[in-house]
DNA sequence: TTGTACGCGTTATCAT
DNA sequence: ATGATAACGCGTACAA
């Protein structure tokens, strides 16, 4: 026996179309008890008079309806309060309006101003974005697989580096993948950074001009894909000084990659002021923050009379009146918009090869060289 | 004519057990183009020899199942890469773990605090949460219509201030709806607060201890629901004081709730160390800092010397060796949790009364007082 | 223990 | 311009 019958409910074959004309009043009569019936497509069509198909199609605009029965539906529909079941949707046409977002915490300046910026994007373009947070690394790609499980159409990586082998559950799904600013080891996934090779060298350029001889990069233990390119570009900047001995180099490294691993950093690494790096580039400005502050305030330094320093990112935090921060500095909201474009395009069903996208960075001069 | 047949390919008429039994070689033959086909309960079913009910059954931890069938069934999902497909059971089950979570962008830094502990919570007890950035207020309403449309099994909304007829959509479809640190005046809708009546109570008794006479109370033009609550509260603890003239007090507005907001109001309002306000509370840390780098590097004020500064949340920045903003202290992580309790609560089906929790604040003295 | 059949709310297709 | 019907992928009552 069926639960309900559908169709003798909706009135296809018994169309019953005046029988209770007031489900407002009906549905009000009972308050908060579990009257729960939500109305469908098939409410609006019964109460309008007309199929579930003409319903469907006056919601989403066929040209094909005359305009009274438009107006009608359109007022009934707004009437009972009917709202479109996008879950029903798109069940029967294949196609989710879901974007998966991937981070791990919001505990990052940038990556939050990052998603601020890319969740707005998002929404202009008439998705949703469903947000996982991959606080365990090694759950990374059970993460990512879960979100297969919400048809999303798209998925932004912006945290860890997903294992090799989602690629290809993502690929033959035709779901894009775009990591950004992460390494780029995923198959089939399209890549954005920002230009983290000219950034070590806008660095380097900028701290070999001051003059200081002691030079030093700072960057979380074991390092970040990112951290580590401008690391390594940095150095080579720095290579022909090195090599005829006018200056030197330290490879500093933290415990953590925000603002308490720069402070800690630096209380260990600069008690000695007088052989200390007196020119540091940190991977990132959050860890500059807590480097400037034990600087100032544990050690009495003088910034940049005695260390120069120059962070990456330009977070909110470096333009304030505190810090005045030199930093390298990528755009949020450029980076967010060629997230989306890139997004529409697979989307879209564009059979591109892999992208790899690259967004210029600049210098930000403030203070602290 | 059917687009295709459903019940022949899933084989519940003709069964046609062993006829094709390497999709995963038929798939990978074909890289690339449109194959598409995404993997279903259906498929797996045929692959292991069984019935989809069998399948689901096993998927979903039935006990009534053979442990030889299970495991066979098991490992041909995994071989299948088969996701379970939570749209369409939703659309069965009529329950969907999405949560609806009603922002403004993440520029408020408590804000960004608590949504993180939030969405970690919400992802630990089985949700995932659905963002929806509501810029426009006057969007509101409409933006929180269209959580409808997704199902959501709940919504938590952290910013703006729903219109009341949207209650009672909510409330007709039993999907709970949580205010945090907002107004409230939604019909329906449990509220969590911080103490706000507590903080300014905190504020005021911190600051009277000082010594201090003339007093300010910092919030951005038009007031939020917090703000002109934990205002109001100093207020009226300075009361005895202000009655018999010890002391005086001087509302201050700023433009935006935000750094640069109280950075501009300092600038504007303690131009005259002598007479401006040298005990001044402020709505929210963010402002605060703002307003105590004005303070210090643009009129060269000594703080707590000149000007006593105490703020509100306890935000990551104000305990920064560069701020060691004095503040009231409301937890972010404790926030979250009640919230998704209570959402658990209402998702249950607990029918109680509109629920109005209150967090407890306590004082965090650092170095502005 | 396992299979059959139905319905969730929508859109696409076909028919009128 | 509009209506009837068949899917979409799943869970589950009922049958066996």
């Amino acid at each position: 026996m069926p639960k309900r019958s559908k169709n003798s409910a909706a009135g296809e074959f018994a169309p019953m179309s005046k029988a209770e004309h007031k489900p407002a009043t009906r549905d009000g009569a009972e308050p908060g008890r579990d009257v729960q019936h939500i109305v469908t497509s098939a409410d609006v069509a019964r109460e309008a008079g007309v199929s579930r198909s003409t319903v469907s199609r006056c919601l989403s605009g066929d040209r094909r309806i005359s305009d009274a029965t438009r107006k009608r539906v359109q007022e009934t529909a707004n009437q009972l309060g009917y709202q479109i079941n996008k879950i029903a949707r798109s069940m029967n046409t294949r196609k989710s309006d879901l974007i998966g977002l991937v981070t791990s915490g919001l505990s990052d300046p940038f990556r939050v101003e990052f998603l601020d910026k890319l969740i707005f994007a998002i929404q202009q373009s008439g998705y949703r974005p469903l947000v996982i947070d991959v606080s365990d690394p090694a759950q990374m790609g059970t993460s990512m697989m879960h979100l297969l499980q919400y048809q999303v159409a798209g998925v932004v990586v912006t945290s860890g580096s997903p294992p090799p082998e989602v690629g290809v559950h993502f690929l033959k799904r035709n779901v894009p993948v775009v990591l950004v600013n992460r390494a780029g080891r995923l198959d089939g996934a399209d890549v954005i950074n920002c230009d983290n090779v000219r950034g070590g060298e806008l660095a380097a350029d900028l701290l070999l001009g001051t003059g200081k001889t002691r030079f030093g990069f700072l960057n979380v233990k074991g390092g970040t894909f990112s951290g580590n390119v401008r690391g390594e570009t940095f150095v080579s900047r720095l290579a022909p000084g090195l090599a005829n001995g006018d200056i030197s180099f330290t490879p500093l490294v933290c415990d953590s990659a925000d603002y308490d691993g720069g402070f800690n950093a630096a209380v260990k690494f600069l008690a000695q002021p007088e052989t200390a790096p007196n020119a540091i580039f940190c991977a990132k400005d959050h860890i500059a923050l807590g480097l400037l502050d034990a600087a100032r305030f544990e050690l009495g330094l003088r910034i940049p009379e005695d260390i120069a320093v120059v962070g990456f990112d330009d977070i909110a935090a470096a333009r304030q009146g505190a810090y005045q921060l030199t930093t390298v500095r990528q755009s949020a909201i450029k980076l967010a918009d060629m997230t989306v474009d890139l997004l529409r395009q697979r989307i879209r069903g564009d059979n591109l090869a892999d992208q790899r996208l690259i967004l210029p960075v600049e210098m930000t001069r403030r203070r602290t060289v």
